[in-house]
DNA sequence: ATAGGGTTAG
C-alpha cells in the first residue's frame, strides 16, 4: 500500500499539453475568477476525444480490467492498486476505478492525488473523475482542493455536467461554504430532484433549518416530488430547528407517500420527534416498527437521553438486547453517556468507559468527548481531564466538554487555563465555549479580564445571545462593576428568567436588597414567572442586605404562592438570615428540623454566624459536622482558629495547626488584587514586592495614623505580652487588602471607586479600617471576596458590618 | 462504472 501511495506524492504541478491546447486562451489561474467562467464549447470536444480513447484501450486489457474490478467489489484495495500499477492507464476508467476505490475507503487526499497524477500521466479527468475527487475534497476538508478542483472542470467544460454540479453543491455545504453551494445550485441551467435534495441536505449540514425548509417548499412548488431523501433531510431539517408543526406535515407526507416502512425515514421521524422535545410521540412511533435495527434503536435512547429521561434509555437498551438481540455499538455508548451523567452516578458511566476500551472503540473522537462530559458531570473533573489529556485528536467540542468540566466542579483557575491553552492551540472559542467559560471568570477573574471576554463576545457577535448577556450581566456583577452590568441587562432585548435571576443576585451581592425586591416586582409585572433560582437570588440578597424579615416572608411564599418546594439553597439562605439576626439557637433548631440532609455549606452558615456571635461552642459542632462531610474544608479549619485566637486560647490554635499539617493542608495565602486604568497588582500581607512599595507604606502609615484610635482596642481584650508576639505576626495593619487600598489611593483616577477583590474574606480589622479610609480620604472603596462585595462610602459599609 | 440519505459529543 505504501509503495503505490508513494507514488502519488511525485506528481507535478499540473502543465499537461492536452490541457494547455484546451485551455490555450485562458492565462487566469484564479479558481475564484476561474469558476466564474464557462467553457461550454471544449466540453463538447473533450468530451469526443474521451470517448474515442476509451474505444481504444478498452480492447487491449479487458482481462485486467476484469480482475482489477474484481478486486474493488471484493475490497481488496491494495491488490487492485498493486494491479493498477502493472496496467497500462491511458484510459480514465481504470484511474475511475482507482480513485473510487479510494474515496469509498476514505482514503480522500490519496484519491486527489492519484486526480493530480493522472493528469500528469497526461489522462483526461473525465465527467466519472470529478464527483469521486469533488467528495474526496470534501472528505479532506479542504476548500482550497475543492476550489482547484472547481476551476479545473471549468476549464476543461465539464460546469454544466448535472452530476458533477449537484456533487459540488453537496462538497462546499460540507466544506460550510453554503453560499458557493447556492451559487453553483443557481447557476444550473437544469435542476433535477438530486439537485434540490442536496441543497435542503446542505442547508441542514450548516445548520439552516428553516433555509432547508423553504427550500424544500420551493422544490415542491416546481412541481417536483420529495423522495425519501428529501424526506429524511427536511426532517433533520425539522430537528435543528425544533419546528414539530413542520416536523408532523412531513411526517404524513412520508406516510402519504408511502416511505412509512424506510428505516432511514423511520429513524428520521424518531429523531425529530425527540429532538423536538416530544419525546413521547417518538416512543409512540417507535412501538409501531416492527423492523428496528441498531441506528434506530440507537435515535430513541439517544431521544431519551436528550429529553433527560435518563432511566428510560436504559430501559430502551434493554429491550434492544433482550426483543432483538443486537449489541450495543459505539453510537450506543455515545448516547448513554449523557443518561449516565443525569442519575450523577460514577458506576454506570465507569461501566460503558470499559465496555467502550474492550471492544476497542478508542481512541476516537467523538466517544472520548461524551466521556469527558459526563465524567465532568459527574463531579470527577479528574478522570475527564485524564480522558482528555489522552486524547490523540481535539476538536473545538472537546475543548468545551473539559472547561465545562472545570467550571462545573469549581475549578475555576484551571477552566481559565485551559482556555488560554484553547487559544495557543489556534483554536477560535464559539458560544459554547464563552457560555462555559464565563462563570469561571465571574469567580476568579478582575474586571479587566472580564471586560477582555466581553469585548471577544462583541468581535463574535454574540451580544444578542441571551444565554450569553446572562451571564456577561453576573460576570461584571462577580468582577465588582455593578454599573455596567445593569447596562447591559437594561440594554438586553430578550429578557428571560434567567436575566432577572442573574440581575436580582447581581444586586444581591453588592449589598442592595432594596433594589433586589424592586427588580422582582418589575419581573413579575413583566409577566414573568419566578423560579427556583429566582428565590435564591432573592434570599441572597436578603441575608446580605440583613432583610431578615422580607426574607422570611419570600421563604413562605415561595412554597405558597408559587408552588416551588424549597431547596438545600434555599434553606442555607435562612440559616444565614437567621445567624444574621444573632438567633442561633433557633438557627441550629432550623437545621435540625428542615427536611433536607444539611450540607457542608449549610454548617458552614451556622459556622460563620456562630462566629459573628463568638459562640466558640456552636462553632466547635458546625466545624464537627463540616469535617465530617469535608475532611479537607481548610476555610473550616482557619476559621475556628481564628476564633480560638481571638479568644486567646493558643493551645487550640496550635492543635488546629497540628490537626491541618497532619491532613497536609496549607492555609490558603491570601491575596487582594487592585486594578487602576492600565494595569493590575497583586498583594499577600506585608507585601513589599511593589515597585512603589516604599509609596504605598508611607500612605499606609500616614491613613493608618489618620484611623488607628480604635481599630485593636476591642480585640485584644485578653491581653498577655504572648499574645501581642503572636498577634504581630498577622499584624492585620498590613494585611493585603490595606496595601491595594493605598496603592489604589495614588493610582485610581479620583471619582473612580477603588476596586479591589480578595480570594478570602476581608478580616474585621480591615473591614473597620476600610470604613475609615473611605472617611477620611472620600473615596468610594469597593472590597469583593468569593462571596460578596462590601461598599465603603462616608464611614459606613453596605454590608451593615455583617458578613 | 458516475452524483444526492439516517443515528453521535457541547
Amino acid at each position: 500500500m505504501s509503495a503505490t501511495l508513494a507514488l502519488c506524492y511525485s506528481h507535478k504541478p499540473i502543465s499537461s499539453e492536452n490541457i494547455r491546447r484546451v485551455n490555450s486562451a485562458k492565462t487566469n489561474t484564479n479558481p475564484d475568477l476561474v469558476i466564474k467562467q464557462r467553457l461550454t464549447k471544449s466540453s463538447r470536444i473533450n468530451r469526443k476525444q474521451s470517448k474515442i480513447v476509451k474505444f481504444s484501450t478498452r480492447q487491449g486489457n479487458l482481462s485486467e480490467i476484469r480482475s482489477l474490478l474484481s478486486y474493488v467489489n471484493s475490497g481488496s484495495m491494495e491488490d487492485a492498486l498493486h494491479l493498477f500499477e502493472n496496467m497500462t492507464k491511458c484510459d480514465p476508467f481504470v484511474w475511475n476505478v482507482i480513485i473510487r476505490v479510494l474515496t469509498s475507503n476514505e482514503y480522500f487526499q490519496e484519491a486527489i492525488d492519484f486526480y493530480y497524477r493522472m493528469q500528469f500521466e497526461r489522462v483526461r479527468a473525465d465527467n466519472f473523475t470529478y464527483p469521486f475527487v469533488i467528495k474526496s475534497c470534501a472528505g479532506s476538508c479542504s476548500l482550497i482542493e475543492g476550489q482547484k478542483v472547481h476551476s479545473k472542470l471549468i476549464k476543461a467544460g465539464f460546469d454544466l455536467d448535472l452530476y458533477i454540479c449537484n456533487s459540488l453543491i453537496a462538497m462546499y455545504a460540507k466544506l460550510g461554504c453554503i453560499e458557493l453551494s447556492e451559487r453553483v445550485f443557481e447557476d444550473l441551467l437544469v435542476r433535477d430532484l438530486v439537485s434540490w435534495n442536496s441543497m435542503i441536505s446542505g442547508y441542514v449540514s450548516v445548520g439552516k433549518g428553516w433555509n432547508a425548509l423553504v427550500c424544500f417548499q420551493e422544490m415542491l412548488a416546481v412541481g417536483l416530488r420529495a423522495d425519501r431523501f428529501s424526506i429524511i433531510s427536511s426532517l433533520g431539517a425539522c430537528s435543528l430547528d425544533c419546528t414539530l408543526q413542520y416536523g408532523k406535515e412531513i411526517h404524513g407526507q412520508a406516510i402519504r407517500s408511502g416511505f412509512e416502512s424506510d428505516v432511514m425515514v423511520q429513524t428520521s421521524v424518531v429523531d425529530m420527534y425527540a429532538k423536538c422535545s416530544r419525546v413521547d410521540y417518538a416512543d409512540t412511533f417507535f412501538q409501531t416498527i416492527s423492523r428496528k435495527n441498531i441506528v434506530l434503536w440507537n435515535a430513541m435512547i439517544g431521544g431519551y437521553a436528550l429529553n433527560r429521561q435518563p432511566l428510560e434509555s436504559f430501559v430502551c437498551l434493554k429491550k434492544m438486547q433482550e426483543d432483538d438481540n443486537l449489541t450495543p455499538d459505539m453510537v450506543t455508548a455515545i448516547n448513554l453517556l449523557p443518561s449516565c451523567a443525569q442519575i450523577r452516578a460514577l458506576f454506570p458511566g465507569k461501566t460503558i468507559h470499559g465496555l467502550t476500551i474492550r471492544k476497542g472503540f478508542l481512541p476516537h473522537l467523538v466517544l472520548e468527548t461524551a466521556l469527558v462530559d459526563m465524567y465532568g458531570k459527574c463531579g470527577y473533573q479528574k478522570l475527564a481531564r485524564k480522558i482528555f489529556s489522552h486524547m490523540s485528536e481535539r476538536n473545538l467540542v472537546s475543548w468545551n466538554a473539559m472547561i465545562a468540566a472545570y467550571v462545573q466542579n469549581g475549578c475555576n483557575r484551571e477552566a481559565l487555563e485551559l482556555f488560554q491553552d484553547l487559544w495557543r492551540e489556534h483554536f477560535n472559542p464559539d458560544a459554547t465555549t464563552i457560555t462555559s467559560i464565563l462563570p469561571a471568570y465571574a469567580e476568579v477573574a478582575l474586571l479587566r479580564e472580564g471586560k477582555q471576554i466581553h469585548g471577544y463576545v462583541i468581535k463574535l457577535n454574540l451580544c444578542s445571545n441571551t444565554f450569553i448577556s446572562n451571564s456577561i450581566v453576573y460576570m461584571y456583577a462577580k468582577c465588582g462593576d455593578l454599573k455596567t452590568a445593569r447596562k447591559i441587562f437594561d440594554g438586553m432585548l430578550f429578557k428571560d428568567i434567567i436575566s432577572w435571576n442573574a440581575v436580582i443576585m447581581a444586586y444581591g451581592i453588592h449589598g442592595f436588597g432594596e433594589i433586589s425586591i424592586k427588580l422582582f416586582s418589575e419581573m413579575k409585572e413583566e409577566g414573568i414567572k419566578p423560579n427556583a433560582s429566582t428565590f435564591v437570588s432573592l434570599l441572597l440578597s436578603c441575608s446580605i442586605a440583613g432583610m431578615i424579615d422580607q426574607g422570611w416572608e419570600y421563604f413562605s411564599s415561595m412554597k405558597k404562592d408559587y408552588g416551588i418546594e424549597p431547596g438545600i439553597e434555599h434553606y442555607g439562605c435562612i440559616v444565614d438570615i437567621l445567624g444574621r439576626s444573632a438567633n442561633l439557637d433557633l438557627a441550629k433548631r432550623f437545621i435540625d428540623e428542615m427536611p433536607l440532609a444539611p450540607t457542608a455549606r449549610i454548617w458552614g452558615s451556622l459556622l460563620s454566624a456562630s462566629r459573628h456571635n463568638r459562640n466558640i461552642e456552636l462553632a466547635e459542632l458546625a466545624a464537627e459536622h463540616i469535617l465530617s462531610l469535608e475532611h479537607d474544608n481548610t476555610g473550616c479549619y482557619v476559621l475556628l482558629a481564628n476564633m480560638y485566637a481571638e479568644a486567646g486560647r493558643w493551645e487550640d490554635v496550635e492543635r488546629i495547626k497540628h490537626l491541618m499539617k497532619n491532613q497536609g493542608l496549607e492555609k490558603t495565602t491570601g491575596y487582594s488584587t487592585v486594578e487602576n486604568n492600565s494595569r493590575t497588582f497583586k498583594f499577600v500581607n506585608q507585601d513589599r514586592s511593589h515597585i512603589d512599595t516604599s509609596l504605598i507604606y508611607d500612605v499606609l502609615n500616614i491613613i493608618s495614623r489618620k484611623i488607628s484610635e480604635d481599630i485593636y482596642i476591642h480585640s485584644l481584650t485578653k491581653f498577655r505580652p504572648l499574645d501581642l508576639i503572636r498577634k504581630r505576626s498577622t499584624a492585620p495593619e498590613c494585611h493585603s487588602v490595606r496595601l491595594a487600598i493605598c496603592f489604589g489611593l495614588i493610582s485610581v483616577s479620583l471619582g473612580n471607586p477603588i476596586l479591589v477583590r480578595k480570594n478570602i474574606r476581608i478580616c474585621e480589622a480591615c473591614h473597620g479600617a476600610a470604613k475609615k479610609i473611605s472617611e477620611v480620604t472620600g473615596r468610594e472603596i469597593v472590597v469583593g471576596d468569593p462571596k460578596m462585595y462590601h461598599h465603603f462610602r462616608n464611614g459606613r459599609c453596605s454590608c451593615g458590618d455583617y458578613w
